[in-house]
RNA sequence: GGGGAGAUUCCCGAGUGGCCAAAGGGGUCAGACUGUAAAUCUGAUGGUUCCGCCUUCACAGGUUCGAAUCCUGUUCUCCCCA
């Protein structure tokens, strides 16, 4: 081997190992590594991705990321659509039973997922491959062989079946069988390494169980970190602490300057390419500047540069400063010409709250301003507008009432 | 197959005949503070024509002046025994 295939591997490999949380095992891959690139062979890196939700957030965009990383050294990404295991739903992580998806909500988002996986990774270069695939090829006698490959022992020795157990919540029969069609998965696809969040760790291994029962090398396992939501619970959309991947520029730019603090350093190491020592001078300085600079990173990667700014001086504008924005919605009179309507109903009719009695309870604690001055009755009736007036809840929520 | 426990408001979780729109915590919203947050403090948190009325405590009936609470049936979950 060449000294230049050397010093290429322990690149390769700490592309691989950057910010990864665990690597099954180190020793393994750099000797794949060196047969790789002495014999000009791509990896096979596998990514699963069940179509389960309609929207992908940036904690799914960690191993993504990885993944295009991992593209760019000319290592071959397959990304597999999990059209088969959505179904079964992964148990990883969870403390509940996953609510089962029908084959129609499956292919909505799959359509979705695609589309969004291709915001991160050169689909042209991808080999993407649904695993319905070969598991609707399968009969129950196959079904049956593959089942059998684990014991219930094995398979309850999962950290997250001992809780569900211990807290009497309900544990499907079916979900025994997800980390063994994943499993599959590498195994139908020959791969040489398969990524996954941590909580993938237990599916991961299983793979190389399989693969070694069917005579393949076992697969390399390597695991990226989960990242929490913007309220320390774990990112998960069904919190509605998540920003995700369709979030526009400004949404996106505004959410990720609600982080805490303490989570800024994960951000950058997973989230973005900055280089280390310039995260650490930015982590060093203010860190509302660190945090602007996080949040218009991932902003520029998601849209581009010239929204990441426009977002950046909506924030400094209407945050920082405390002014108005510079486009304030316009809502026409919703009521007749010359009427007057109670304060509260104004509110909810021009879609400021949700309900009358959300907008009587903000009125109430002094959330509400027209034209700038505080109203604390919510009852005050409210004459149809000669000129626009200025409404405002709370911080965030704005609009202009017009005459019609 | 037998026995036992349980299903409560967005979530967790109290409540076993009226004082219950239902404790407490989380989340959320509003206010204060601030660096944009976090933390902290205050208040609010089913709807509404708002000191009244309507809807809500798995579902369907019933008892009662009155039920989340009692009875019957149904659905679902957990535990133990076989």
């Amino acid at each position: 081997m060449s000294t230049g295939i050397a010093a290429r591997v322990e690149e390769h490999l700490a592309v691989f190992k950057r910010g990864a949380t665990d690597l099954i095992d180190e020793v393994q891959l750099r000797a794949m590594l060196e047969r790789s690139l002495s014999e000009r062979r791509p990896l096979r890196v596998k990514y699963g991705m069940d179509p389960s939700s309609p929207d992908l957030h940036v904690g799914h965009a960690i191993p993504l990321l990885k993944l295009r990383d991992l593209q760019e050294l000319g290592h071959q990404i397959v990304l597999i659509i999990g059209d088969s295991t959505a179904m079964v739903g992964d148990p990883s992580g969870r403390n509940k039973l996953r609510p089962q998806l029908t084959r129609e909500e499956v292919e909505v988002n799959l359509v979705t997922y695609t589309d969004q996986a291709a915001k991160i990774l050169d689909m042209e270069r991808t080999e993407i491959r649904r695993n319905s695939e070969w598991f609707n090829a399968m009969t129950f006698e196959d079904v049956l062989l593959l089942l059998a490959r684990m014991t219930v022992a094995q398979m309850i020795e999962r950290d997250t079946f001992q809780k569900r157990m211990q807290e009497n919540e309900p544990i499907g029969i079916h979900e025994f069988l997800y980390p063994l069609m994943q499993a599959w998965d590498s195994v139908q696809v020959r791969c040489d390494a398969e990524l996954g969040g941590t909580d993938q760790l237990f599916n991961l291994l299983v793979g190389r169980k399989l693969q070694e029962q069917e005579g393949q090398a076992p697969q390399v396992c390597l695991t990226t970190p989960l990242i929490n939501g913007l309220d320390g619970r774990k990112m998960s959309k069904s919190y509605g602490n998540a920003i995700t991947l369709t979030d526009g520029a400004r949404t996106m730019f505004f959410a990720v300057m609600r982080l805490d603090d303490a989570s800024m350093g994960t951000w950058f190491t997973q989230l973005t390419r900055l280089p280390d020592d310039e995260v650490r001078t930015l982590l060093a300085g203010h860190p509302r500047e660190a945090k602007a600079r996080l949040a218009e990173e991932l902003t520029s990667f998601f849209h581009d540069r010239e929204a990441a700014r426009a977002a950046r001086a909506a924030f400094d504008r209407e945050v920082r400063d405390r002014q108005l924005p510079a486009e304030i919605p316009e809502r026409p009179w919703p009521g007749a010409p010359g009427d007057t309507l109670p304060l509260a109903n104004l509110l909810k009719d021009i879609g400021l709250t949700s309900t009358t009695s959300e907008a009587r309870r903000t009125i109430q604690q002094g959330g509400v301003r027209l034209d700038g001055t505080v109203v604390r009755d919510p009852v005050q009736l409210i004459a149809a507008p000669v000129a626009p007036l200025l409404v405002q809840v709370g911080k965030k929520r704005v609009a202009r009432v017009v005459p019609r």
